[in-house]
DNA sequence: CCCATCTTTGGTATCGTTACCAAACCCTAC
DNA sequence: GTAGGGTTTGGTAACGATACCAAAGATGGG
């Protein structure tokens, strides 16, 4: 509407850069430039942008105009940091994005962070503690006002609340000895106790265990369940029958053939993880096609809930539990600690109850 | 090692705050307090955390032993501010990060970014243009140098190069009439009309569509892929035969069931995404549970693949594309355009070819 | 012993934004 | 006409960090 006195000449455009002539890199307009433009103070286009609290309505038509032509955005790093409110953001670190498991869990975190209109931000640890130390570096540096993080284990120097200078961090999923942090864990010994007792009341008395390294707490955790069960029924533990260590698919299909081969095959598995239960019915789905399609195999117990669960062509019990939620815990617990007042409490230990689904058995 | 002279204090501490007296909100420490505590300047400090260039090597001790001490971390953002770098981030915005299918897009997006030092910041639009908007504002608030963004669809006003001061933007999976961005497509039409050919040429003529709104691009192309193969084998395409608009799996599931309780029931689908495909599984997986386990149903055509498929009861064909190298080529096109003259070339679109799978049939 | 050179250190200004203050302006009412 | 109130506007400083410059200290050669 109203014309704008085009002095149209975006800050430092006139100099030519006497360092590096380097063209067109995108340099985003500031408050200044769209002053310029308008014809106003910065202080004007502040107020405008904030609301326009105090400003006429004809100049904030000329400064909105402006930064329309100049496409600006309000930097929100500066702003914040002038207004010394936090940065709007937590940080988290899942060891791998892939997995839908995580992928879940983060969106819970994604749930609650935005209800408190939190952004959240994301990387992969691939379960490499140092790739780990340096993500949470990042995060610290980005001055993330929290944590929440699936920790990959080993030295956990990083995680001491002297080393986070007061960052308030939530453990997900895994325990962590001798940080001092919110956790939220699931019940691990006790649904695996669970879901091998399932087995074994159904009879079976070979039954395998695969599950990831016995370093993770829920490794360790899930594999105590698992061996409690058998003793309350005194089985004795098969040592042929254990592979621990599998961290993917492709891993956790090859011990599982090496199972389906032996001369005295398990009868019942027991996967301690998603990553290890898809693994396992790929294995299985190999060798039923093989035999031509007849749709057979030992019974399955998954730790964790997938897809289609229903469809599968083995019995299937699932200790089930909701990533989700344990995403959304995780992130109630940390903005907890993040209000004011919330770093004295002491730091909680949440354990999150699983539930046993028999889908066929 | 060097002893402090602990003049403890943080800065502000000792002044009991007029205006609020919250209690402990943690203030994360500055240069400042660490130079305060070391007992040198700000500017040493820097030079210290930068590497130590010109400091000497028992000063750099007492400022790492108060770094420690405060635990300190660099504020990048004001780093960043001061440098003019960008922000090291690039935003992604998907509609749903639960789905495996943008989880895994998500991932490919992150590896290119780490390997160029750029953080990801992910957001969900749940197929909603406002909340789109609004990230995207968001993301450009926080300086981001890059947008990946996979289309809601709808009004496009806040893509304009204009409104994005000239951030280079990616679009993903979907095009966008009116959007001059580079794009980075699935071959739709050919992989639709690849499937369906697959199920005409194995006899089916009475074939489902299952897919997403006509609105999005992949909507609209997949679905014209499917009808061109109808037309070719000169096949009359059966409205009620016909379900769109599903956006999750429990809506697939509902709309699958109800073609199954035709009169005359379609002897094979065509599922135009993840989501439909797995809806529509479960709707099988149900009847087959009802019938007591016999494992038959119509033949599935699936664009996208999913974990598990060679287990299904039915006979499926998978349009296969990879999500993360989906992710991966959108990020290598940003910040081809993000590096210096990458933003002077015409905008590209890249078409990613599919495979079909025959799982079974 | 002093000047030239190099290393070490600190002061100042700045990135983009806004809190705060002061000045200018507009009204109304006496 | 002017005092008193409100509204509108711009200047200045500060958030946390560092580029740049200048000063101080160390080193060495003559």
């Amino acid at each position: 509407m109203a014309n704008l006195n085009a002095h149209g000449d975006r800050a430092g455009d006139g100099k030519p850069s006497p360092t590096s002539s380097r063209p067109t890199v995108h340099r985003p307009a500031t408050v200044k430039d769209v002053a310029k433009l308008a014809g106003v103070s910065p202080m004007t286009v502040s107020r405008t942008i904030a609301g326009g609290q105090n400003v006429r309505p004809e100049i904030q038509a000329l400064v909105l105009e402006a930064v329309q032509a100049l496409g600006y955005h309000r930097n929100d790093n500066a702003r914040r940091m002038r207004v010394n409110k936090g940065s709007g953001l937590v940080g988290v670190a899942i060891t791998n994005l892939a997995n839908p498991y995580y992928a879940s869990f983060a969106l819970g975190v994604e749930e609650v962070a935005a209800q408190h209109g939190v952004r959240i931000i994301i990387g992969s640890t691939g379960e490499n503690t140092e790739r780990e130390r340096q993500l949470v570096a990042d995060f610290l540096g980005r001055q993330v006002e929290g944590l929440v993080l699936v920790p990959a284990g080993g030295d956990s120097e990083h995680l001491q609340v002297q080393a986070l200078g007061g960052t308030p961090l939530v453990l997900a999923s895994r325990a962590l000895e001798g940080v001092d942090a919110d956790t939220v864990l699931v019940d691990d010994t006790g649904g695996a106790h669970a879901g091998t007792s399932a087995l074994l009341k159904a009879g079976h008395r070979r039954i395998a265990y695969l599950g990831n390294a016995a370093s993770v707490s829920t490794g360790h955790r899930r594999y105590a369940g698992f061996c409690r069960a058998l003793e309350d029924y005194g089985v004795p533990l098969d040592p042929a029958l254990v592979k621990r260590g599998q961290q993917d698919v492709e891993a956790a299909q090859i011990s599982m053939t090496a199972l389906l081969d032996l001369e005295d095959p398990p009868t019942a598995v027991f996967c301690a993880n998603n990553r290890n239960t898809i693994g396992a019915l790929k294995a299985i789905g190999a060798r039923v096609q093989e035999r031509g399609g007849i749709a057979t195999g030992p019974a399955i117990v998954s730790f964790d809930d997938f897809e289609l669960a229903e469809l599968m062509p083995v019995p299937i019990t699932i200790i089930d539990h909701d990533a989700r939620q344990l995403g959304r815990e995780s992130a109630t617990l940390l903005f907890a600690r993040m209000a004011p007042g919330g770093a004295i409490a002491a730091t909680r230990e949440i354990e999150m109850p699983t539930r046993l689904i028999v889908v066929r058995s």
